[in-house]
DNA sequence: AGTTCCATGTCGCGG
DNA sequence: CCGCGACGTGGAACT
C-alpha cells in the first residue's frame, strides 16, 4: 500500500463531473490498484476514488487514473508532504454474523414467532423471477408466501406482490397470501403492503436468538 | 489525521457481529473521530470502522471506540509497522454536476423539452408514499405526473405506477397520465413502460443546459 | 459479461 | 431527530 499526503487538486469525470479545489489531502494506492483520496473528515467514504481494474500513469506531478467504462480521475500533486509504501501481505478477511441470511434461518427454524399455527413448507422455495425466501402453511392449510428483510421498505413489498402474482398463478398452491417480515417496516412499505392486502410483521432478532438457544437447550 | 500501520485484530459488536484476524493493516482516525481499517486491497471500503460522534479509548495495545448507539469496535494493535499524525485543515469540499436533482431542475423550468405544451403545476408534488418529481398539465388541461431519472430503469417505472396508482384516485387531479424521463431509458424499462401506457422520453442534458443558457441570455 | 439484490450501506434533504 | 430516496452507490452471488 503506498500512501501519499499532498497539497492536491483533484478531477474526476465519468458517472459524473466532479472536482475538489486544492488543499491538503491523503491519498491511498492499494495493492489492487484501487486510489481513494480522503479528507481529514467524513466519514469513511473518500472524497473521490477510482476502483480497481483502472490504469495509473505518473507524470510530472500529476496522476492520471483511468479504467476501461471511460472515466477518467486525475490527480495533480502540487507539494508532497509525506509518503510512503507499506507491505501488507494477503488479509485473512472479514467474518460477519447477523445479516439478512441469519434473520431467514432463524424464522425458518421458527416460523411461529411470525404467525401462530405457521409451519414451513420450503426455504428459498424457485420461482422463475428467483427464490421466494419462505414459504408456509397457515394453521387453516392455507399457503403464505414470505419475504424477510432486515429492514422491510416499499422494494421489498413489490418482491413480495411479484411472487404473490406468480405463486397465485400455480393451482395447487392458489390461493396464496402474503406476509411481508421485518426487525423494522418502514410506514410507507405498511402502507403499500396494506393497500395491496400483504400483512407485515415485525420480528425481533435477539429474541428469535433466545428461541434458537432454548430451544437448543431442550436437547 | 494519524495514521497508524500495524499488526492488529479486530472486533465489531452492533447492527451485527464482526471479526478480522490478526494482520496487517492501515487504521486512519480522522479528525472528525470516525476510524477505518483498511486491508491493502478490496476497494475504497474499509474491512471495519466506526464513525463520528464516537469515543476512543486507548488502553495498553487495545483501542476501544464506542458510540451512543451501543456499538462498539475494539482494536488490538499487536505490533506497530509505522505511525505517523497530520495536520491537513478543513477541506473546502466537493463540487458535482450532473445529478438527478440538476436533471430536474432543469426539466421543471423547461417542461416543453419534455412534451410540447407541458406547464409546471409543481416540483416535488406530495403524496402518501412520497413526493413525484414533477406535477404538469398539458396543452389540453389533462394531468401529468412526471418522473426523472438519470439513468431510466425498471424501478422508476414501477415508482412512476405507484405515483398514478394513488393520483389517479384523487378525483380534482383524474385522470392522470405518466412521462417517464431520463437520460437514457433502458430497453426493458421502455417495454415496461409502453405495457402500463406510460410514455417515456429521453433527454440530454447538454441540451438542456443549452437551453438554459438560452433563456437567460434573453435578459 | 450481465443481472439481481444486500448493505454495519452512506449521504443529503425535508418535515 | 426521523423518514425517505439517490448514489460515480459498492460488492457478491448467480446466470
Amino acid at each position: 500500500m503506498r500512501i501519499v499526503v499532498a497539497d492536491c487538486t483533484v478531477n474526476y469525470v465519468g458517472r459524473l463531473t466532479a472536482h475538489l479545489p486544492r488543499a491538503t489531502r491523503l491519498v491511498m494506492v492499494k495493492a489492487d490498484g484501487c486510489i481513494a483520496v480522503h479528507a481529514d473528515g467524513g466519514a469513511y467514504k473518500p472524497l473521490n476514488w477510482m476502483n480497481a481494474p483502472n490504469t495509473l500513469t505518473e507524470e510530472q506531478g500529476r496522476w492520471i487514473v483511468t479504467n476501461t467504462k471511460g472515466e477518467t480521475l486525475t490527480i495533480d500533486l502540487h507539494e508532497i508532504h509525506f509518503e510512503t509504501t507499506i507491505e501488507m501481505g494477503e488479509d485473512p478477511g472479514l467474518l460477519k454474523d447477523g445479516v439478512e441470511l441469519e434473520l431467514q434461518r432463524l424464522l425458518s427454524e421458527a416460523p411461529e414467532e411470525i404467525e401462530p399455527g405457521l409451519s414451513l413448507i420450503r426455504r428459498e422455495y424457485p420461482t422463475p423471477i428467483g427464490p421466494l425466501d419462505l414459504l408456509c402453511r397457515d394453521e387453516d392449510g392455507a399457503t403464505v408466501a414470505i419475504e424477510v428483510k432486515r429492514r422491510g421498505e416499499i422494494d421489498g413489498v413489490e418482491q413480495l406482490t411479484r411472487y404473490l402474482e406468480f405463486l397465485n398463478r400455480d393451482d395447487r398452491l392458489a390461493p396464496v397470501r402474503g406476509i411481508f417480515v421485518a426487525q423494522q417496516v418502514k410506514p410507507q412499505a405498511r402502507t403499500l403492503a396494506v393497500d395491496r392486502g400483504i400483512q407485515w410483521v415485525e420480528v425481533d432478532y435477539d429474541v428469535l436468538r433466545g428461541a434458537e438457544t432454548n430451544s437448543l437447550r431442550l436437547f
